[in-house]
DNA sequence: TAGTTTTGTTCATCTAAATCACAAAATTTA
DNA sequence: TAAATTTTGTGATTTAGATGAACAAAACTA
């Protein structure tokens, strides 16, 4: 049982080998090219994407054309239009690989299904979806609160690994800024470092 | 049954007048002073709170001591620092009253005794969860694409009645911006209207 | 291996919003 | 009702970050 979906469940609840064997029934593994999107505006989100190789980010598109980055997801990250999940309904995010993927789909009336026979999931779940509430908040906070080098510096600190992996255009658009500017960035943290 | 929570309830559920005198049996009803505070930073929200009459904001407060306003409530509305409700653990938000308020009190462990009795309150109240994650969602990215005055247009737009009778200060917290850069703001929107 | 696309860097200029400072209203409180 | 406090409005100045225009270095791709 060496997986790093089980383990990444046994992360935030407890979930049995047993059970883990009727989840990983109804999971589908899909292999993805970089720049193929996983999701399109407007679709509606029915899997939750955990990722067991690659990069991905979710991203929005505003009245200008312009692509806002919501989520960066590598290895061990689950990634999704949550609200569009949660409601089955069409979303406004797209996800779009950024690195070629191995991503595990779990399909919403799977695991609508699956919460009746393994209620640790639910609370997995929940939990998922509480995490990602409190850090939007997280994040709407520091974007009022610290400038966008210190947002910088504290997305370095909590998440080395896509910092030092993912293009720099997309951590900029994730912290609001644009290339330009997270260039500037580096290079003042390196001078003074 | 004239009730502004009942038609709350109706609103995204359908509540029967039975089950809601159920609800009833459970609120508890307060009278909170202006200044006020209903729940202070790293307290459990043990409540979600209902406005029958008045006005209140949820801010957090940064390392420099700021606060930052997250919600802004007047009647109808509901106000709580939800992930600290829904985990009850210690929150980061802080909730004052800005205007003399009557509000109803739903405690958590009540209300989870309730959602075995009535499932629509489930439904109602998952669905509350999922309003208040697509609108900070939608709200983090228009701080990264839209400008201050467009935030402040939007909201006079989507809300008329709070930024008629919230304080500016507030108004301009809320947006993520300065009492001064709202009140140019204002200056500029009336000169060409 | 050459050519093309993607990614990162630099510079000069521009702009939205912050900051500081103070005055005028408006509200509270005494 | 006067005094005190809070809230709002303006002006001058500063600043973080955007914009636009090059260009270099990687990374693909043919």
């Amino acid at each position: 049982m060496a997986s790093l979906l089980f383990d990444n469940f046994n992360k935030y609840s407890f979930i049995t080998a047993d059970e883990f064997v009727q989840i990983e029934q109804v999971l589908i593994k899909r292999f993805v090219k970089k720049k193929k999107n996983l999701l399109h505006e407007g679709d509606i989100c029915r899997y939750l994407y955990f990722v067991e190789k690659g990069a991905l980010r979710s991203y929005t598109i505003d009245k200008q054309g312009n692509e806002h980055v919501m989520q960066l997801a590598i290895e061990d990250y689950w990634i999704a239009d949550l609200s569009s999940f949660i409601t089955q309904t069409p979303g406004n995010l797209a996800i779009e690989v950024i690195e070629d993927c191995e991503v595990l789909l779990l399909p919403h009336p799977a695991l609508e299904q699956l919460y009746d026979t393994i209620p640790s999931l639910g609370t997995f779940f929940r939990k998922l979806y509480q995490r990602a509430y409190v850090h939007l908040q997280a994040r709407l906070h520091s974007s009022q609160s610290i400038s966008a080098e210190e947002r910088y510096l504290e997305l370095m600190k909590q998440h080395p690994k896509i910092s030092s992996r993912i293009p720099l255009i997309y951590i900029a658009s994730y912290l609001g800024i644009t290339a330009e500017s997270l260039s500037r960035i580096r290079k003042h943290i390196h001078s003074k470092a």
